[in-house]
DNA sequence: CTTTTTTTGGACTATGAGTATAAAATATTC
DNA sequence: GAATATTTTATACTCATAGTCCAAAAAAAG
């Protein structure tokens, strides 16, 4: 990555986590980066952008990690489990995250909700795989449930007012989590009690890797199926991905700034989860092109 | 209340549900609200007041709402426990606060903050006491970490890419977190195994250090102040507060049914944001005693 | 009817995001 | 090493919005 561009990056990390996204202006971060205006903004097309590139930085990072200390042997250890979901706690601590995602939550910016959601939707998905590698297959129908539930256990707990009045390690933390979560889980899979979940995320788990001719289908599927309701800006914007998917050497930049305005259009409506779930493999692929680039 | 403070109110909760908190403007609302910039500010100090104020309303509401269906004879019913859980997720929901927290949660403005934070660990006193009731007084020791991982399944079973893809009411949301806080609750109980205890409640009370003599100050430099507005009514009730707190033992139980007589008399008035803050601290002393008490 | 309080409208300040641009510095190419 | 392309800088500018100020008008209170 350039200098420059990671000068930029350094200094917006250090300035947010000193004094808050909102409370840090691009004047703050570009005289801490000792450069000019021009220079931040050839780089970024907004402060938002900035703060994604920080948020995927973590991600990759948590990823990474994660997939260090995974091994076929170990994948049913409910230790390397935990460690996993503190790698997690401990890269977002480390970059102060936590109130940073609490700040942006509902930002209005596309782009940025999109990241988290993303973010989010993945975090569940792993998670659940992993609840069902360490507390065996019988336990699939209610991973769903369970992984959202321990989510929300955890964060509640790294909550600002909780969590400093307790000393213990984010180990220990998740640890506390799991010995819950088991009980719960064999308790809801013997009594078939379960909420919902895996409709939405399901279809999702079942292939981890996204192969362009299946993004297509689907979304050509959707694309056919629901074209009736669809604004002409959409039908536009799906017309052109579909274009460019079938393309050779599809134009991932391009792409990558079509999909947040498909985002946004089906945000609220009656389409949004069936939608959800095709931009995020969109997406996928997008990402694992991007890399492929790179 | 004033009528004019009502329309903004009203008119600031409208354009918030539709658009957002940080995306409507002052000029909105006044403009919605048919009232001028002066107005305005003569009843919110500034926009952070008037979210303030549409949070407390809330947090009223649910709190009578709650106390409304709560007997002696069914404070150990769980469905009672339910309904006032699912409450609060109506209320907020009606007024669309979910969102709105999210946005704020971490906000620089101090009174924002606190009112967040005070609401929150009022919140878990109250459900960790409810959870005693309901399962028992040998779950003492667990119950407010129960509570906390109950609020923090709750919260992210509401989480806007979760809930949406449900169609079942909170109330059937609330009763399945319930059963899985059954199993959890006996098994932290029986096997002595939980995090937090007590500590964040003692630190709670700590940290803020409300003392007799800091609220008998403050209660009685605002009376000397602003003497001349209050109804008579009001100048017993806080002449009765005053002269109880002094006491060597005040009745608790006296005062914990005046103040909010308090609170209502200043609802609306000019004066009401000064005596929230005064009256807050006033419960937050009786809450003291009466835990001290027990 | 007189005085006090509330309300209005509009001008004004301050801040901060983002744009525009011309000149300077740096890198690339031949 | 000169010509060309690019990146960077500095600075001035626009625009949106929170919040202030104030004098005149309207409404309420006495």
């Amino acid at each position: 990555m350039n200098t420059k561009k990671r000068n930029i990056l350094e200094a917006a990390q250090r300035l947010f986590i000193e004094k808050g996204f909102r409370s840090t202006t691009v004047n703050d971060i570009i005289e801490e980066a000792k450069v000019s205006k021009g220079t931040f903004y050839n780089y970024f097309s907004s402060k938002n952008e900035c703060i994604i590139a920080i948020l995927e930085n973590a991600r990759k990072e948590t990823v990474i990690k994660r997939k260090e200390i995974h091994t076929q042997q170990n994948a049913s250890d409910v230790h390397i489990l935990t460690k996993q979901l503190s790698i997690r706690l401990t890269v977002y601590e480390e970059h102060n995250l936590f109130p940073l995602f609490a700040s942006i939550i509902n930002s209005q910016d596309v782009g940025l909700r999109d990241l988290i959601k993303r973010n989010y939707i993945e975090e569940i998905n792993w998670l659940s795989n992993r609840l069902i590698d360490v507390f065996g297959e019988q336990t699939k129908n209610v991973a769903t449930d369970c992984a959202v539930l321990a989510l929300g256990m955890i964060q509640q707990l790294q909550h600002p007012w909780i969590n400093p009045s307790t000393n213990i390690s984010f180990d220990q933390l998740i640890e506390f989590i799991l010995r819950r979560i088991k009980t719960i889980i064999y308790e809801m899979t013997a009594t078939n009690d379960s909420l919902l979940i895996n409709s939405f995320f399901k279809q999702k788990t079942e292939e981890s890797s996204v192969t362009r001719e299946h993004v297509i289908e689907l979304l050509k599927t959707f694309y056919l199926e629901e074209k009736d309701s669809f604004s002409p800006n959409t039908i536009q914007a799906i017309e052109f991905v579909l274009e460019e998917l079938s393309k050779e050497l599809p134009r991932i930049f391009l792409l990558e700034n079509i999909v947040p305005a498909l985002t946004e259009a089906f945000t609220g409506s009656q389409l949004e989860q069936k939608s959800t779930i095709i931009i995020y493999k969109l997406w996928a692929l997008l990402d694992e092109w991007r890399e492929g680039q790179e």
